[in-house]
DNA sequence: GTCTATATACTGATAGAC
DNA sequence: GTCTATCAGTATATAGAC
């Protein structure tokens, strides 16, 4: 009955691989993966180059577990279970009240766009997550169709496309121009004409 | 009478950055401005990397080349006179058929994206000329209700911000999934119970 | 206008002491 | 687990010959 195996991280690490991370976010969200450095997300970190390594073996690998965390806390906040049909949908609506919100919608704008080219290092990763997302938002209007939540000459598949690709675009504007941004508002009347009740 | 003043670059000269600024929009619309070298640009123009830099001294004056480049094409391509009102909301929706059209698209994503950054080469550029396109697609929207084509309860900077929302967010999917987006029939569907008359 | 050669700095990653 | 030291590669930019 050993308490700690020998690849079972211990706490300690397990809190510095948390500091390495949350550096990796703050600087792979602002520069993306080609403008930020090791050296300094390790320095952030209060580490050296060659210690984040050791818990990291690459700079993609460092990529990935900050995706990876960014995926984990996104589902978390999304509840347990996750709420279902129009539900959830008002949960996607509603901004996110969390201090690290803006460098999770950055992190995802910069990761996507320079995810579209195909040898990007996590190309493949970008390319599953935002079917993921598409599916996961086109099952919730389906959902809602068969609540009579939502009109019946919608389609699920073209809704879900639109409402994805407006939280895209509409975040970018937030980034770019926090004052002149209406991500909740400007989201809320484009999808009222689709249903039947209230959002 | 002179043909060409020490200052007019020849003919020749204007060839050459035409090659020069077509290889920077491949590498910039792939890999960004940090991903991309100027030793691959210039490799890929046809000339070492001290010749590049004898028409285009640093890497963000290259990138704004392009950027200005982009700009010019653009703009004619919209037409002169430009078009007006709906007229205008009809090009942006209709699909560029220009070959170039994905570099294009790639490149507004990724410079937009990296453009967030408050320390991103042309950070200013990227918010200046999306405020731009933001005010030139409201007006377009306030000549199409004065004309009685928009519907008298859609306020126009909102129709402004969601459509070009909706065209940046479309034109994401598009680039991951190109036979998976309707970017052209997204767009209609979403703007069609906005107006008074056919798209 | 284009080249070679170079300056200078930084990159991601490795080796090995402790 | 963290460090220093280092490697080989690449970056942008400059100097100067032609």
């Amino acid at each position: 009955m050993r308490t700690r195996g020998p690849h079972r991280p211990g706490t300690q690490t397990l809190s510095r691989r948390q500091q390495i991370v949350r550096a990796g976010l703050a600087a792979f969200s602002s520069a993306g993966f080609h403008g930020a450095s090791l050296r300094d997300i390790a320095t952030r970190a209060g580490l050296s180059q060659a210690g984040l390594l050791h818990h990291y073996p690459s700079k993609e690998r460092l990529l990935r577990a900050v995706l990876s965390w960014r995926d984990d806390k996104t589902c978390r906040q999304l509840g347990d279970p996750p709420p279902d049909g129009l539900d959830l949908i008002r949960r996607l609506v509603a901004p996110s009240t969390a201090a690290r919100a803006r460098e999770f919608v950055q992190l995802d704008v910069i990761v996507s766009a320079e995810g579209t080219a195909a040898d990007y290092p996590v190309h493949g990763y970008v390319l599953e997550r935002r079917a993921r997302v598409l599916e996961t938002v086109r099952v919730a209007f389906e959902r809602a169709a068969a609540a009579g939540e939502l009109r019946s000459d919608i389609d699920c598949a073209t809704a879900a496309r639109t409402v994805v690709a407006l939280m895209d675009g509409l975040q970018l504007q937030w980034l770019l121009r926090p004052d002149a941004a209406d991500v909740e508002g400007d989201l809320r009347r484009c999808l009222r004409p689709w249903l039947t009740t209230d959002l």
